[in-house]
DNA sequence: CATTCCCGTGGGAGCGCTCCCACAACTTTT
DNA sequence: AAAAGTTGTGGGAGCGCTCCCACGGGAATG
């Protein structure tokens, strides 16, 4: 059953029924109707492969996401992120193709780009973020292919979107230090990770901007595991000086503190407070109580998607570089009594680029 | 850059190329050589759309995971399931294709049949259990469309891969009671689902054997969650006779279980006795030290995968059913003081068919 | 009333591949 | 030595669509 049958059917022209299933304007209203009801009839559908050699456009984007870490799908992050660009692929009519690939590795990057790029099998792909400091974006970006990373790029020249989390912790910091607490602490990602880093830098923004002695509040780095930061917390609780509030740079590593603390014999937050960021996995923050910062992954993923789009419509070579506002989710671990929600101003890069490029160009979208 | 180009550096014709490509042997070494060549310089791929038109394949199989559940993602199972068949799928070079719909939905299912089936977008596709009772299937048996049913469907008509939930469950009690316990209790999975009732019926098959007086076995229904279970086994041990040992369907349920036992200040296993299914957040299990029956999700994966292309090719009618092994993971929580694993024999359903199809035509695979 | 314009429609070309058949140049069989 | 088979290669047709151009007829314009 093809367009021709079809056209047969209906006593039209191969270009008639085509105009009909493109929605074009260019067809009289009674014929229109004639082909359609034709077409629901015969359950007619037409053939992607064909449409995609006709149009080079195969409404098909894909999402990659590396292979090394072994856990990814248990990490419920990667999950989120998948379900996310999902539904943003459905909402727009686009399919949508999972990759994996083992990032930092010429060969696979290879197989990727000879794949997707030219052997034409997608219109765009969404990178996830390990990826990044990769030949991959060179190599897309020489083909002029559609792409976006999850996750600012230090080296500023890649299209990404993210959200602030510089800002973020800024406030979120701020919010906890409100409660009157003296001796802050905080368990840190990674610092070989922008995000662990924008968000170690924000700690850093509220202790200068409320008057703290910098050079006397610990930071420790962690690895996101609840382990590790269980063990570092406990750590600095029994040190001469225990902190009495924690900005933990993930729920995972929050959770660990709060284990440390009522280890500890202390009580979370009459003793001390937490504050930690993500809340994606909603049940256990919330049985915890545990204040954090909301990361918008749908939104994130919808972002990434759409950013596809444009590039695809309007082929400039400005990279297109988006920050999404983010939210304070109070619940009662930063020492609040009752539950609020509010969502946090933005910008706080704008002034404080980490990297020294030519110009803080992000777009923070509201 | 195309076929035809690469045949004009070559000085060959587009035919040859192709030949080449594809690696056919009908073409001599020192043309296929120089062909190579010329393809790696030019860092030619195959345009996937052309490729689709002529063969009337696209290389490109999908998953269909039902979107009602909220946190489907959250949820590792699926994760991994996404995980399993991506993987399978990258190593047959097959590309993989996710898809969310809502099942008992005739829309829904219209949408997908229409756009995968019709428009020819996949090859074949693998359907995560919720939507088995559904259109969907019959739509997909009278197209003659490759599909897989993740999950023993009790209509037998359709293609499943599945692990025999019964016969592992049988063992695994067995074992269980092996160490002499004499109360034993189920916390059973929701009697709608398949999976749920041969598990259970599995237990049922072990007391028997045992001479257990069934009637005076406790069995709970609960909804895969840890709360509930948690909240069951509860009320279990505080009846006047109190379980020894408990079986439940999914670890989740045990965690529960493990909780209650100990919330009542006894000990696991040393007063009361626990086995789970699933084996799937490996390292909540482990640190608890619950022995459970581990589900080869990766193997079920990929074993679906393999399945879409047995169809492919010969389109046979008969329905493809397999089973696959499991093992039982023996870690403490049995009574066992040595860890150990057990790859458990099948074909308990064969002679216990828990529905009146004709034959119990299952492949056991070993 | 003649000319231009637009609107709705039809048909050809072409997207880049595969598959089939043709055919030349050998090799093997009769 | 003729017939048949084999091997390597080339070219045409066709997969089902879109896009462009052509064209007829009615409406708007001069």
């Amino acid at each position: 059953m093809n367009l021709e049958d079809i056209a047969k059917l209906a006593g039209v022209s191969r270009s008639t029924v085509s105009r009909v299933v493109n929605n074009d304007a260019r067809v009289s209203n009674d014929v229109r109707a004639r082909v359609r009801e034709i077409i629901d009839r015969s359950n007619y559908h037409p053939n992607a492969a064909a449409r995609s050699l006709a149009t080079r456009r195969t409404r098909i984007v894909g999402l990659l996401i590396p292979q090394e870490v072994e856990s990814i799908f248990v990490d419920s992050w990667f999950a989120r992120l998948i379900q996310g660009c999902l539904r943003a692929s459905t909402a727009l009519d686009l399919s949508f193709m999972l990759m994996m690939e083992q990032s930092n590795n010429a060969e696979a990057v290879d197989r990727v780009v000879r794949r997707t790029i030219q052997g034409h099998h997608l219109d765009g792909i969404v990178i996830s973020s390990s990826f990044v400091d990769d030949i991959l974006v060179d190599r897309l970006t020489e083909e002029q292919f559609p792409y976006v990373i999850i996750g600012r790029d230090v080296q500023t020249r890649a299209n990404f979107v993210d959200v602030d989390n510089r800002a973020a912790s800024r406030h979120a910091v701020t919010h906890l230090l409100e409660h009157g607490r003296t001796r802050p602490a905080m368990i840190a990602g990674p610092d070989t990770m922008v995000a662990a880093n924008d968000r170690r830098a924000g700690f850093q923004d509220a202790l200068r901007a409320l008057g703290f002695d910098e050079e006397r509040v610990p930071i420790r780095h962690a690895d996101w595991s609840q382990q590790t930061a269980f063990r570092m917390a406990l750590e600095l609780l029994d040190s001469p000086e225990p902190p009495d509030a924690f900005f933990a740079a993930s729920d995972s590593m929050a959770i660990g503190v709060i284990q440390a603390i009522r280890s500890r014999g202390l009580r979370v937050p009459e003793d001390v407070n937490v504050m930690g960021f993500d809340d994606i996995d909603r049940e256990r923050t919330t049985q915890l109580g545990l204040s954090t910062i909301e990361q918008p992954i749908d939104l994130v993923a919808a972002t990434a998607i759409e950013m596809l789009l444009e590039q695809q419509e309007s082929s400039q070579s400005r990279p297109l570089q988006r920050m999404l506002p983010t939210r304070l989710i109070i619940r009662t671990s930063c020492g609040c009594s009752a539950p609020d929600i509010i969502t946090l101003p933005q910008a706080a890069l704008a002034g404080h680029l980490t990297t020294t490029s030519p110009a803080p160009a992000f777009e923070y979208v509201q």
